[in-house]
DNA sequence: TTCAAAAAATGATATAAATCACTTTATACA
DNA sequence: TGTATAAAGTGATTTATATCATTTTTTGAA
């Protein structure tokens, strides 16, 4: 991975969709001298599970995970993480040890911004407060969608919804070409909370079906709109 | 149900443990001017999925179920709200229309708060909105919780969870007796997520081993501290 | 380009839980 | 207090999905 300079959260692409929109110029630039630019390769661990957190992370390149293991190795991904996104916050919020650990699905880029940072400027700054507010209610919706379609849906429903938002996430803007991702079966098993061969054997139906296609861990949804069908047979 | 004059806000028992603790004087007399108190039966339906919210509802009595139906009818129970909850802040922050549904489990009486006073409160108070954002975080890592333990461990551990999660949420103060709870069996598989009949199942299994008893639909907790071993068992 | 290791794919089998059909027991109301 | 209705409980069967075993394909490094 060929080194690059830390990019200033002043001029950063992903800002005005990220927590930090509406943050004034001197607080970012605060922010900037503050943060700590990290890389990770793939695989690697962000944030782990049972520690405590310092500070907030946002993501800057990549693809990050967020998830859970049990006793018996048995991983579950809670959500996904793109460009933008923090990682952390909800534990900074509630003062306690990370539930989760992060790791980067890909080769990832991430500023981290000390606690007290983090802490002053949603002090001060009431917009951001509120802002974070939304993201808290909004990420709470989102697990409630997903714990009721785990009890709710079959795995081929849920494993379209998978894909979809695998796509939703990661798809670049305005891109008309059909979304294309690299993604293990495992992780993909992951997302769904069903095991790998399950997983597989519906993505080759899919592949029956002319809705996917793949070459080795590579996923295409060519029929983005046969799988929201899927997805919405129970709804 | 006999008709009972409306609580005071400012002397309400249970607003040191809600959201409104850290409300001043003057706040709580506005809001007990601008409240409206309601009462519900059994079963009756304090708001319902898909409609707009006009306000925040604030439990005084009873119990509440927060549930969601799919198309089958199969209906999830999200959460379970007792005395001092607050139901709806969700969607009221969001500014969306509820996803689920709040039903009385039990006859019930809650207080109304518009949304317009709602929102002058937190954008005028900051301790509440910080109360309020601790609050969504809680929730949110509550519901990841759930999430996980639905993808990962066994209807069984689930049922002894869900009965725990009873416990701690309706048992009375310094109580020594056992707990107890009437609760439909059908209720609580929506709880646990899984079919009446299972639960059922696993409950006879428990009696068996003297963990609980029952009568009808009243369940008594004889020994929580094995419920606790049973859904940990692959913590 | 070859080769070893990892991951995907497929098949056979086991298992947890859902569903269906029915009986027994509780509840509430006349 | 008896009786209708609803809910709890039980048994038999089906079904979805997990697990285990194995083969095939992909990947990445020598």
């Amino acid at each position: 991975m060929k080194s690059q300079a830390a990019p200033e959260c002043q001029r950063c692409a992903f800002r005005e969709f990220s927590l930090f929109k509406n943050c004034q110029h001197e607080e970012l630039e605060g922010m900037n001298e503050n943060k700590c630019f990290h890389t990770y390769k793939k695989g690697q661990v962000i944030f782990h599970e049972g520690n405590r957190p310092f500070g907030l992370f946002c993501v800057f390149d990549g693809k990050v995970k967020i998830s859970r293991l049990n006793s018996d190795g048995k991983e579950h991904i809670i959500r996904l993480a793109k460009p933008g996104d923090t990682l952390g916050y909800r534990s900074l919020i509630e003062n306690a040890k990370y539930t989760a650990s992060a790791v980067a699905l890909d080769d990832t880029q991430a500023c981290f911004l000390p606690a007290s940072d983090f802490n002053n400027l949603i002090d001060s700054n009431v917009k951001v407060a509120n802002d974070l507010m939304k993201m808290l209610a909004k990420a709470l919706g989102d697990s409630q969608e997903r714990m009721i379609h785990l009890a709710m849906k079959p795995v081929r429903e849920r494993l379209a919804e998978a894909l979809l938002l695998l796509r939703s996430t990661y798809q670049q803007k305005d891109e008309s070409a059909p979304f294309s991702i690299s993604i293990s079966r495992e992780d993909l098993a992951a997302i769904v909370g069903t095991a790998k061969e399950t997983v597989i054997r519906f993505l080759s139906e899919f592949k029956e079906d002319g809705i996917v296609t793949s070459h080795g861990s590579t996923i295409t949804i060519v029929k983005p709109d046969r799988l929201l069908k899927i997805s919405q047979l129970y709804d």
